[in-house]
DNA sequence: CTTAACCTTGACCATACGGTCAGGAAAAGA
DNA sequence: TCTTTTCCTGACCGTATGGTCAAGGTTAAG
């Protein structure tokens, strides 16, 4: 095997790095074992770095942890762009829907990190959910409204479609094991693709937008 | 105060009384903390009960788990038989939802635990994700292919209307800080029935069957 | 070249946890 | 009543974990 000379790395480098490199483990086995089961050992081994130099980059587990989870929160909102600037539910919804599929298909990790956050009372990130979510949340229920109002739409509730989407599209990472072991495997593109469609077909129907 | 003479228990009370309390102390913490974060001692604090009684009953954490999760299974099928003797997707899945919607309302801890198991790769109850719940599944399935073919509702992918079903439902249980938090408060009996009213009208038109 | 700032890590520590056990109390059986 | 079985529990133990630290290495700045 041929190891090309690798140059010294700067400083910057090394600390981007070193943080990326155990922010992915990090997310990995808090996913897989939650945040009382995971551990830093493990995290160190994943990352391939001593424990103690976790300590260095990162004070505590819980901060670790919150960076963690913080970083899938931002992926989350960009998703929520898809949303607006659309002329109407099919599309923006529509784009909204394959949006969250793909995340659910790409960092089913992280996915499952935010689930465990909030379902044990969302400790570290409960301020985010009063302000940003919140926010977030009102801004896109008054948006359906107004479809609603423009008779694009039937009239939803708006939150909970909101809540069914959430549920929908990240069922596919959170319960991935389980449907895994139903279709005795993990999905194919194709069946990926179906997921995305039948999700799709079922809630834009039924809004009333088809 | 006035407390009655008790008259002293007899063995199998015992027996039940306490392990139906240690139950329950441990469903809640193993939904609040997770089974990593969740301890012998915070279960034992809340049954009111010295921490080496509760390994008389149950001799090890992972045996206390399992015998957790596998209740909440068996509450789970049940709410399967609202499906069955249906004479369409309306009844059948209408009073489905209902019976989900219910679980996960009087049931909230014991849907964490399920989650979180799931999300950690079934650990414990992978056997029963390959048969019992396979077996379900299927059937369930074809029930709904059946009613697609009999022209009671639009050609689904049954596998995807279950895992929505599913996914929705449970959301309400497994998210619900989110949205109490969202909601400014618990939800109100009221909030509860427009849930359900919700759910119900956009996966019963979402299907097409209404 | 010298110095300062930053990075790395093996060894170490205090604590908390799951689990054990011996010995006693209470009920059931003889 | 006497014996056996079941239940109860404080005290204890080994281990694993989060976190610390001091000493050495490496890069950048003066």
């Amino acid at each position: 095997m041929v190891t090309e000379p690798v140059r010294p790395l700067r400083r910057n480098e090394i600390r981007q790095q070193n943080e990326t490199l155990i922010l992915q483990a990090a997310e990995k086995v808090f996913a897989e074992a939650g945040f009382g089961g995971a551990t830093m050992q493990l995290i160190a081994d994943l990352a391939g770095l001593p424990k103690a130099n976790l300590h260095y980059y990162f004070a505590t587990k819980e901060d670790l942890y919150r960076q963690v989870v913080q970083n899938i929160f931002e992926i989350w909102l960009h998703a929520a762009d898809s949303m607006d600037n659309a002329p109407g539910p099919i599309e923006g919804i529509g784009a909204y829907i394959d949006a969250k599929m793909e995340i659910s298909r790409r960092h089913p990790d992280g996915s499952k990190v935010w689930a465990s956050e909030v379902m044990h009372g969302a400790p570290v990130i409960q301020d985010y959910l009063e302000t940003t979510l919140r926010d977030w949340t009102t801004g896109r229920a008054a948006l359906i409204q107004r479809w609603i109002d423009e008779g694009k739409m039937a009239p939803i509730n708006p939150e909970h479609l909101l809540y069914m989407l959430w549920a929908t599209t990240q069922h596919y990472a959170d319960f991935g094991h389980q449907i895994e072991t139903l279709n005795a495997g993990p999905l194919t593109d194709a069946q990926w693709q179906a997921a995305k469609a039948s999700v799709k077909a079922m809630i834009l129907r039924g809004i009333g937008a088809i």
